[in-house]
DNA sequence: TTACATTTGACAAAATTTGACAAGCCAAAC
DNA sequence: GTTTGGCTTGTCAAATTTTGTCAAATGTAA
């Protein structure tokens, strides 16, 4: 489960909501809403920021999780050189 | 300029080749070339190892710089959540 | 068994990426 | 000032990848 995805859940078994639900919100296919919280499918940053304001969920957090997700999944088929990739771009980051 | 077309482009200069040259050794337009070693277009793996042969360079290292890129262009579009994004990326590397 | 929530697989549609081609720019040589 | 050669740029079609739906399957509680 993406890092993204585990936070969705929980803050929607929390409230006691249906994926049915809160994929309506986000008018999109319950499968959908099932896929993006099994990490199966990326949530785009449109539906992120709604998902963030239905849940009632600091957004910032999110998006968090949500580009975490994708550097991860840059990342992981060049176990290799991803640390030392990721210095350099961090580096940059400071700039 | 990349990580990655920066170094390219300083071995190929190096070496006094000229891009179509390189670009004759991956079967591939010059133009595309230029566009790899400028950053407006990045090179796929497998491009990647041939101008590590080409050039004699070290390939993990081209790699390296290559994924570096691709971080980076996957940052970029979210600074304000990026540092955050890549420490949990990076925790998750550790394991 | 029924009813309902979730998951799965297959596929079409949409979006993105790739690379070629042609034309353009620039400097050096003539 | 024209030609030459290397590099760059814009555009576009083709290829690839991603997205989201639908239908069917699975799970589960009553």
């Amino acid at each position: 489960m993406s890092n993204l995805g585990q936070k969705i859940r929980e803050l929607r078994e929390e409230q006691n909501l249906l994926l049915r639900q809160v994929a309506a919100h986000l008018e999109v296919d319950t499968a959908l809403m099932s896929k993006i919280e099994r990490g199966e499918r990326k949530a785009s940053r449109q539906q992120v920021v709604e998902i963030a304001r239905f849940l009632k969920a600091n957004e910032e957090e999110l998006l968090t999780l949500w580009l975490a997700d994708k550097i991860e999944s840059t990342i992981v088929e060049e176990p290799k050189v991803a640390y030392q990739a990721m210095k350099i771009a961090n580096k940059k980051l400071k700039k």
